[in-house]
DNA sequence: CGCTTAATTGAACTTTATCAACGCATGTGG
DNA sequence: CCACATGCGTTGATAAAGTTCAATTAAGCG
């Protein structure tokens, strides 16, 4: 599919204080020893776009943590249908949830990364040591965790039971809360991916996320602009879609 | 919807040894002092079928784990739209994805018994101290927790990919493979569940499990009896189904 | 045995997928 | 600089999958 592109770079940062996502990380919370003993075992890293950060059941040696940029975790089927687990945004920790943990497992989907980014890399041995060491750390990843199996289980209901458009609000309204949160200005959210993404991520085709993308912009819900940015300009009727 | 039936009663069993889920319980590896702290803590309690062993956005005091029975885990869209997350089987633990964790949290889900069961109680205040001062229990904790994720990931393909032939083949063939895990005849298992249930649990209408159903049984997949019992007989078909 | 609930089956209808054509950018090479 | 290829989004027509509605049968349960 996307083809392997120029090699990866390693840019140090001088220390956590002048990470990007202090206020998000897993990592952001914890004491300071803990977060010395973690930023001496990690690397940072650059990666171009269309990166493959790594492959479903492959032997899951890392976890990443998003520092800048976007990603997305994915499944394919044996035949070639792929389902978008998520779209990977600064802050978001991947690679913890294979199975079998602390460097005996096997990840369970793949990332790539959607624009230049930048992750902090963490080896899964050294993390299981560190997290040994230092309780917090391991109650963090826990609490991450459960976070995610909670965020997973709301998806399943989305999956389940939801209509095209009810998915389609969803994500815009989720999107630009995410945004919102990062910082970003209220009710806009930039769109990481293609349709064909958010069709994946929504199990839906492409051409139905756009007709409900246009009948949205036709009643008003959102300002028609391009199809890589959300300004939601009706939030209360997007999120009558998302919720009822 | 279901009715709150005869209160609940406490059966407190002698000690672990003679647990009915050693084997599959989460606690079941720990180590003998891990162990016996945890049954200090623990309650055993019989439920009658349809009682409610806790319900979405309700405080999460108390995190259960299922001995004997069966059980159901819901989410309920406010129009009244309802999906199953899973089916709660002996040795399953419920309680512990609520958003907030160690008793400040919330459910993210109704568990509800679907037959007479038994169930293991632990107050999460207690399990919260018990899994600082032990730390194997939190890492058997994070491990359950990640299986757990895993499976969320697996079935939101399953909602977003697959036909309604292949989610019902996948269903029949895990619960098949649970059964036998659980040391029942092969190729066997008993359904918990009305095919309502089933429905919600994979996203359908209980007339396309019934048709899919039928199918099934007039291509020679399974052996046509009662819709509460599955028995495969070409197991190789259903999985070409249920993995392709 | 009669009552209630659940499963089954058929037929009409909806929603979404599929297929195909077109437009619009972006990038490339002559 | 322009012709052309390529990839992506949009739109329409058509098909398929699953839902909905309704009627019937079967299965628990007092």
């Amino acid at each position: 599919m996307a083809f392997q592109p120029q090699p990866l770079t390693e840019v140090r940062q001088a220390h956590c204080e002048v990470c990007p996502i202090k206020k998000l990380a897993f990592c952001g919370r914890l004491d300071s020893d803990t977060q010395a003993a973690l930023y001496r075992v990690s690397q940072q890293i650059k990666l171009a776009p269309h990166y493959h950060i790594f492959q479903e059941d492959e032997p899951a040696d890392s976890a990443f943590q998003l520092l800048e940029g976007a990603a997305k975790a994915y499944k394919v089927l044996p035949d070639g249908r792929v389902h978008l687990i998520g779209f990977i945004m600064p802050g978001d920790l991947v690679g913890l949830s294979g199975r079998g943990l602390w460097g005996h497992g096997i990840y369970s989907c793949s990332v790539e990364t959607l624009v230049p980014s930048v992750v902090c890399r963490y080896p899964a041995h050294q993390l299981g040591k560190l997290s040994e060491r230092f309780p917090d750390l391991k109650r963090s990843l826990l609490e991450r965790t459960g976070t995610l199996l909670n965020a997973a289980q709301e998806r399943m209901v989305l999956l389940g039971r939801r209509s095209a458009a009810e998915r389609v609000a969803h994500f815009m309204v989720s999107l630009v809360e995410r945004a919102e949160s990062a910082g970003g200005p209220s009710g806009e959210a930039w769109v990481p991916a293609r349709q064909q993404d958010i069709a994946d991520h929504l199990g839906l085709t492409p051409e139905t996320v756009s007709r409900v993308w246009a009948d949205f912009r036709r009643e008003g819900l959102i300002r028609p602009c391009d199809s890589r940015h959300i300004v939601i300009t009706d939030r209360s009727a997007l999120l009558t879609y998302s919720q009822p």
